[in-house]
DNA sequence: GTTCTAGAAC
DNA sequence: GTTCTAGAAC
């Protein structure tokens, strides 16, 4: 493989060779209710290419339409030069096949699969009237059902050049916009686009929305491996590719790097299932491609999941045929493009769109952090390579050529390159969609993690102030502290004004929204958003998270559902923020209260590091977890005051920055979406939020 | 929780 | 010089 970063070859070798105006027959495969119509009418009305629907319901002029008339009617609008969309479910395999048949050579075959969660679809099935094909109401819930039972996803070996899955609306969107921007040349490239990995698919469906058997995924396996240029490795793990980071340019010790790379992606492999790290060089006598090789063999790492590869990592799929979810790109700390190497590739072969998305993320980046920037779906990187993100990271400066370097010092140099691929990695964990609840460690980014032993240490803490101070097991020197606390909580005379809220609303019910037998709601004083309300509990010794016990499980339900009403009660006024519900681990104020808070935090009275943490990390507890954990284990997990002196973070694509006003302007602005772990368990709430219409 | 302000950071 | 943070007082 050449390892030229600058050969002609980002004209995709499939647009010359195409005559114009190929056809493309597009199946959406999807139950009702999962927005297919929708789909096309988007696209339709939006693209330059002609695009006709051929929909099921209406073909039939009032009576049922037949398959036969929609494969009459496709074909007849393909011969006119056409493309189609097919919009009825198609989720069986065997009522695609026909109009797989009819492909012909001037013919792309594309599925767009609507693979959204089925609660989803079925509660847009329920709501809507005036359906064609009158799926809508009580009937559609059964319909539904009855129709995810036995439903298998396409798979290119049914004769697709191209299938796109979309997991939830933005995905929609993305791929909406996609197929838009198709001009009547333009062609999408092959292959599986967006599919949820094995775990994924198994833990978010409720009933098993596509399944698909052993055989078929085996012989799909085969194809796979057979032209993946012999490189080992399946392809269906999200794939990070990496450079060596600061051994380049920055002139990182090559020994001292490779025992970073090894351990930071061997911690990082244990910690996460179903993805794949892919260490990339261009030269095949790269020294570090050979130090990391011999340390993962040493180490034992499993060989499918850390890979080493020899090529230009803006080609990997069409020089390599290596499928990569993300490729990370060794930044400088401008986020500028040009200079040499990595980053000047990765930008060049991205073109213009990656310059403007990451412009839209960050200004700058700091040495041993990472900011991940999704790629437009016109970028070649996205087209030709399957790339969907470019991870900028920026790793320590050993170069004494260079401004800002290190002056040889080491233990520094080590900590940064170390965070620097703890934060890429995660980066990337979150790009890949990961199921995340069941390892904790993975919903905090790097400084979190390594915070990780002092926020258990916390936790203890905040436990034995319950116990007396004889369980001296692990006590050490803490015990004086602990009977201090455990004393009393020293509430100062300022922390009282909700508690004597709770006890005496009448007195303050000027300023109250709603007070109910068990609790009140009110506006916060100083809202950290703009809408910010207090949920405030009524019950006279329940003043803080902490104290919240089974017992409180009744309280803590009615309260959340009246957090939930006033959401609902905002979106109706304004459809457009996004909500969430939680606790502060460690309240100033007495008296337990649930914050409800929209996701801008477009505030004046936000104006510190500790305003911003105490809701955008692990300090926030979501009510819905709190909810949980007691049912579950009798208390909730309470993280210690430390978080609030981490890093400002964006919540949204969790980019680092230096203070306040910077990471005011930067949120203000971005519209990345929310981590996968916001994204479940109604976390956050909004308009599109199906909960919303359940509860 | 906020306000105030010294002094650090830029 | 200005901006921003962080600690003390309330």
């Amino acid at each position: 493989m050449d390892g030229g970063a600058s050969s002609d070859s980002h004209i995709s070798p499939k647009g010359k060779e195409e005559e114009s105006n190929r056809t493309v027959l597009a199946i959406l495969v999807g139950p009702p209710g999962s927005g297919k119509s929708t789909f096309c009418e988007a696209v339709i009305s939006a693209s330059r290419r002609p695009w006709v629907r051929v929909c099921q319901d209406t073909i039939g002029n009032g009576k049922t339409g037949t398959k036969a008339q929609c494969l009459k009617a496709a074909v007849d609008a393909l011969n006119e030069g056409k493309s189609v969309f097919i919009d009825r479910c198609n989720l069986e395999r065997e009522q695609r096949a026909d109009f797989l048949k009819f492909c012909g050579s001037h013919t792309d075959m594309h599925a767009i699969v609507l693979d959204l969660p089925a609660k989803v679809c079925i509660s847009r099935c329920v709501n809507r009237t005036g359906h064609e094909g009158n799926v809508q109401g009580g009937r559609a819930a059964v319909i539904v059902n009855k129709m995810l039972q036995n439903k298998e996803a396409p798979n290119l070996n049914e004769g697709f050049s191209r299938i796109t899955f979309c997991q939830n609306d933005s995905d929609v969107k993305e791929v909406i916009k996609m197929y838009s921007e198709l001009g009547p040349a333009d062609k999408l490239s092959p292959g599986e686009f967006g599919k949820k990995s094995k775990k994924e698919s198994g833990q978010q469906s409720i009933m098993k929305f596509f399944k698909k058997s052993a055989r078929e995924e085996n012989s799909q396996k085969e194809k796979e491996g057979a032209s993946s240029s012999g490189n080992g490795a399946g392809n269906e793990f999200p794939t990070l590719a990496f450079p060596s980071i600061s051994t380049a340019d920055f002139q990182f010790d090559l020994d001292k790097a490779s025992d970073i790379i090894v351990e930071s992606a061997q911690d990082f492999l244990k910690r996460v299932d179903n993805v794949r790290l892919a260490l990339v060089d261009l030269s095949d006598k790269s020294r570090i491609i050979s130090l990391v090789r011999e340390k993962v063999m040493k180490k034992g790492i499993d060989s499918n999941r850390f890979i080493t590869f020899v090529g230009d990592i803006t080609m990997l799929y069409s020089k390599g045929g290596l499928r990569c979810t993300a490729i990370a790109n060794a930044a400088n700390w401008r986020l500028k493009p040009g200079g040499g190497g990595v980053n000047a590739a990765i930008f060049k072969e991205a073109g213009e769109a990656l310059d403007i998305a990451t412009k839209e993320r960050a200004e700058t980046l700091n040495p041993g952090s990472s900011v991940a920037v999704p790629l437009p779906s016109t970028s070649p990187l996205y087209q030709r390579e399957g790339v969907t993100h470019v991870i900028h990271v920026l790793g320590p400066n050993m170069n004494p050529q260079r401004p800002n370097y290190l002056q040889n010092d080491y233990t520094k140099g080590c900590k940064i390159l170390r965070d620097a691929y703890s934060s890429l990695f995660e980066s990337f964990a979150s790009v890949a969609c990961l199921e995340r609840n069941k390892k904790p460690k993975l919903v905090e980014l790097k400084d979190e993690t390594s915070g990780e032993s002092k926020k258990k240490e916390n936790q203890e803490e905040v436990k034995s102030r319950n116990q007396n101070q004889t369980t001296t097991t692990s006590g050490k020197s803490k015990n004086k502290e602990n009977r201090e606390e455990v004393k009393s909580r020293n509430w100062g005379s300022w922390a009282l004004a909700l508690y004597n809220t709770a006890m005496d609303p009448e007195k303050y019910k000027d300023g109250l929204l709603e007070i109910a037998d068990d609790f009140i709601v009110l506006n916060d004083l100083y809202p950290k958003a703009r809408k910010h309300v207090l949920v405030l509990s009524r019950l006279n010794g329940l003043d803080c998270l902490e104290d919240a016990k089974r017992e409180h499980l009744p309280i803590l339900k009615s309260m959340h559902s009246a957090g939930v009403k006033w959401v609902k009660k905002f979106l109706s006024e304004d459809p457009s923020p996004h909500f969430r519900l939680g606790y502060h681990s460690v309240p100033s104020m007495r008296q337990l209260h649930l914050h409800v808070i929209s996701q801008d935090f477009d505030s004046p009275s936000l104006k510190n590091k500790k305003h911003w943490n105490s809701f955008n990390t692990a300090f926030f507890r979501d009510s819905v977890d709190v909810i949980d954990e007691i049912e579950e284990h009798g208390s909730a997990k309470l993280s210690g005051e430390k978080l609030l002196e981490m890093e400002l973070r964006c919540h949204r694509c969790k980019s680092a920055h230096p203070n306040i006003p910077k990471l005011k302007s930067h949120i203000a602005k971005c519209r990345a979406s929310y981590p996968p772990h916001l994204l479940q368990n109604s976390r956050l709430l909004s308009a599109s939020n199906n909960d919303l219409n359940i509860n």
